[in-house]
DNA sequence: GGTAAAATGACCGACGGTCGGTCTGACTCA
DNA sequence: TGAGTCAGACCGACCGTCGGTCATTTTACC
């Protein structure tokens, strides 16, 4: 076979790229090198010169994702303008928009991430993210302390607390996408839609303040997520 | 070899205690089926003749570490002299207590079941055990609730995330592992302890409770579990 | 033209899982 | 009671897959 040679920069990216629409389509897992390297047409030698592992591999594309979604809020967070309740709403509802802008291509990646055979992938993204989150949202939530608003001592612990919370409606999600299209999908949505009211108020009390001062979701907002096509 | 004949549940039962002693000495993916096998004297087809794969042999494992965490507590659960709040420390006080009892072995399988590549187990075990304490703690937050002591409307997703606050604390219990036996144990047994002194804080506030009325952790506790020989 | 990095692909060994078949103890029924 | 029957517990050689290695070749660049 012709050898291509690719600025590593470029060939790592592309792995990646390759990387996640695999993960993303049939799992970690059920993904072997031999199709990451088939889609990305080069030699297990080729890959391995570029990735130490598999599993390190996963971890370089979780890092990636991580870095995307904070990018995507990077301006929110600078802004001075605004207090930390103000800043922390924002951050929430860019995040959400975001979200809902390519729900269609994030609910596809739904249906294989939360899988029970696909919790290491799923973890993985979790917790990059929350790594890169966690700075962000503890200096938000020091500022908030600061003011005297957020009744909260040690914001690292706030804000990794409240990072985590998402992960406990793991089970509503993995249940409302099991049975997408049957007829329990209405309560099982109906439930997710409850989970995140519990996860939003507990936020707000978490961090000392009257229920509704942090938006987390907003009503309705699950629903359309899940329902995206 | 001589071929051993046994009741079915006492080879399961067998071979769940070699898959127990192996996970939490290696780990899940480092334990082959091989060494399950030599350790409990039975053939390959022998061992799939009981379980269908590694994977179901984690899952059964998982689920038996839940119900004997559940049945250690029984009682308290029973007592119906007891408030919910009551009820709530007394489960709490007894789980520790039950933790204590056995922290030296406890401390070593820790020290496995927190390292990055054993996710999977962790995952697993946390997962069956909040499955199986999830009906309990819901069952006392809603006779908390009808009390009218307990601010929460919603039991079952205040218990899920109250039961899933634990695995917040996930990675700094891989830290202070990680560093078990360094000039650093001293500091992250220290970030430990003030991390489950917050999620004690969240429990509280998560019920809508002054803090303080639900003992989650004493002070201590986090340094005498990790500091168990 | 020399060299360091990029790329190749044949090869390896471990591992989860299968499969054809054997053995055993309990339960018939004459 | 003892021969016959049968389910299912058990055996272990074997297999396919898959992550990972390595000797070697090609390329880019100075």
């Amino acid at each position: 076979m012709p050898r291509i040679v690719k600025h590593p920069e470029d060939r790592r990216s592309e792995l990646l790229d390759c990387a996640q629409a695999l993960f993303f389509e049939q799992g970690y897992e059920r993904t072997t090198i031999n199709d990451v390297i088939a889609k990305a047409g080069i030699s297990k030698g080729g890959f391995y010169h570029h990735f130490a592992s598999k599993e390190e591999l996963l971890e370089a594309l979780a890092a990636r994702l991580a870095h995307e979604a904070v990018a995507r809020v990077r301006d929110v967070l600078d802004d001075p303008g605004l207090s930390a309740l103000a800043r922390l709403n924002s951050f929430l509802a860019r995040s959400r928009q975001a979200n809902l802008e390519d729900a269609p291509k994030l609910r596809a990646a739904f249906d294989v991430v939360f899988r029970p055979e696909n919790i290491v992938l799923y973890h993985r993204v979790n917790a990059a993210s929350i790594a890169v989150m966690l700075p962000v949202l503890a200096g938000i939530i020091a500022e908030g302390a600061a003011e005297g608003v957020f009744a909260v001592s040690e914001p690292e612990d706030a804000a990794e607390t409240i990072l985590h919370l998402g992960a406990s409606a793991h089970d509503a999600w993995a249940r409302a996408i099991a049975v997408s299209g049957t007829a329990e999908e209405e309560a099982a949505i109906e439930a997710l839609e409850r989970r995140f009211q519990f996860l939003g108020l507990s936020v707000n009390r978490i961090l000392g303040l009257p229920d509704g001062s942090v938006v987390f979701v907003e009503p309705g907002f699950m629903r359309a997520v899940m329902t995206a096509r």
